[in-house]
DNA sequence: CTTCGACATTCACATATGTTAACGCGCTTA
DNA sequence: TAAGCGCGTTAACATATGTGAATGTCGAAG
């Protein structure tokens, strides 16, 4: 079922994480070997297989494909809290500190890699700088979340799709996904449905009202920003939430100062 | 307005971010003396204030008083991402990474003390066991968030209310604020539904219903749960996301092996 | 004692969104 | 070629929750 997979890794130049990272902070050629380095076994994941095993003590990196995580409730509702994209990390936090209380599905075939958390434990002492940027990757997630929040509580059905498919946008650019306003979104209305809060057939609905206004096109798992501008005045969309600066102090600490 | 208030740190068993701390990992009498000497200011801030200017070098620590982060549409819909409860730390995100996407107000008078980013981002090369601790606590948040998300998502008003009041509970009773299946609760229904994305009247309606179940007490700013287990079976509740292990590698790191 | 304002509480009514159930289309598979 | 299945699309109808407005209560301020 999973075969290795070497020749993603080949051209370093586009590894997802490390893009993802370069807007925190400059890496240097020993960090970017580093972080390479982590990485000990590139595997294929076919469609709907959970990216960790729970339990486990690996942290997973999304090399290309969609996953999202989620949590069902006991009478079968599920709530997609995020999706998951090329160059995000997953099960940091159960292997950091035990805990993991949701479940990883992949929503495509994925290339993954996987990354002994051990390894990721030692950043803290090895590597701080790469150990900041760990829980920068986690604050963006928490970041990433609040905005979730938001939309679910007190957007509607338009402003909340609205500001998905803006968000999507903006971080698929960062890791190379996307052509102009244009990117893959290869999943199902439903999955839109699960993570947004609403029903498929109110998703559908939506998604039809907003193809009319001229908003964006959405088929064969592609969409299309057609007026990026309005979809912004739509929901208040920034990209804000996705940035970051390194505190100077870790960036540029000098332990002889 | 602000005036010094040094009084209450006098006992050190009570500091509620220790508390919290202990329950991911064993501090040293060492890091305990670290933790208490990051602040550097004690204050006294009354109820409608900002916890932190915007743009502060600051992060910012609850030691008694309810606040909250929030964000407000441009039409004025508001939106409560989390209560901020004594112990919490707010401003992290904004100190170590410079980015800051949401406002802080605090709900009733609060004690805070204020703690200089420099020395949160110095603890990455100095306290390396400490950095993981405030990793967890905003790996923390994060759970908490994608639990709120999936109560906006996918519960009705009666599951919200009881998962809010539990996780309530549960986060009180670590810092030491509740008494058996009692709390303080010092806020408005208002803020109530601002936080679980319903209207004021919503609100007031299904608390009466449960009221009128008894499943709960709720007047005076005091919350009792009189039928804990009914609330939980009622949401799923189970709190698990507020706990935490500190990984071995970090925890009993030997620099010499 | 009176006034005022902040909140809680209700009521009547409005509506965004959910539910159930069809139907069609394009794959895959036999 | 036909059957089956996943998914998108619609329509008719149901309902949880929102809205606007009135009333009550209590404490603070004068």
């Amino acid at each position: 079922m999973q075969e290795n997979y070497d020749c993603v890794m080949e051209n370093l130049a586009t590894n997802p994480l490390i893009e993802k990272l370069k807007l925190l902070m400059d890496l240097t050629d020993d960090e970017v070997q580093v972080i390479l380095d982590l990485s000990f076994k590139t595997q294929k994941l076919p469609k709907g297989q959970s990216l960790i095993p729970s339990n486990s003590e690996n942290v997973s990196l999304v090399m290309d494909g969609w996953a999202c995580r989620y949590k069902i409730l006991s009478d079968g509702r599920r709530q997609i809290t995020s999706f998951i994209l090329p160059g995000d990390l997953t099960g940091v936090r159960a292997c950091l500190f035990g805990v993991s209380d949701f479940d990883t599905e992949t929503l495509t075939d994925c290339v993954t890699t996987l990354i002994d958390g051990k390894d990721i434990a030692r950043l803290f002492y090895e590597a701080p700088r790469l150990a900041a940027a760990v829980t920068w990757a986690s604050a963006r997630e928490e970041a990433m979340l609040t905005e979730h929040v938001v939309s679910l509580g007190r957007r509607n059905a338009r402003e909340r799709m609205a500001h998905l498919f803006l968000e999507l946008h903006s971080r698929l650019e960062i890791v190379g996904f996307v052509e102009k306003l244009a990117y893959g979104m290869p999943i199902t209305q439903e999955m839109i449905a699960d993570c947004l809060g609403l029903s498929i057939v109110h998703v559908n609905r939506t998604l039809k009202a907003m193809r009319k206004e001229g908003l964006l096109e959405y088929y064969n798992g592609y969409v299309i920003l057609k007026n990026a501008k309005k979809l912004r005045s739509i929901c208040g969309y920034d990209s804000n939430h996705l940035e970051g600066t390194l505190h100077p102090e870790i960036a540029d600490y000098d332990p002889d100062a």
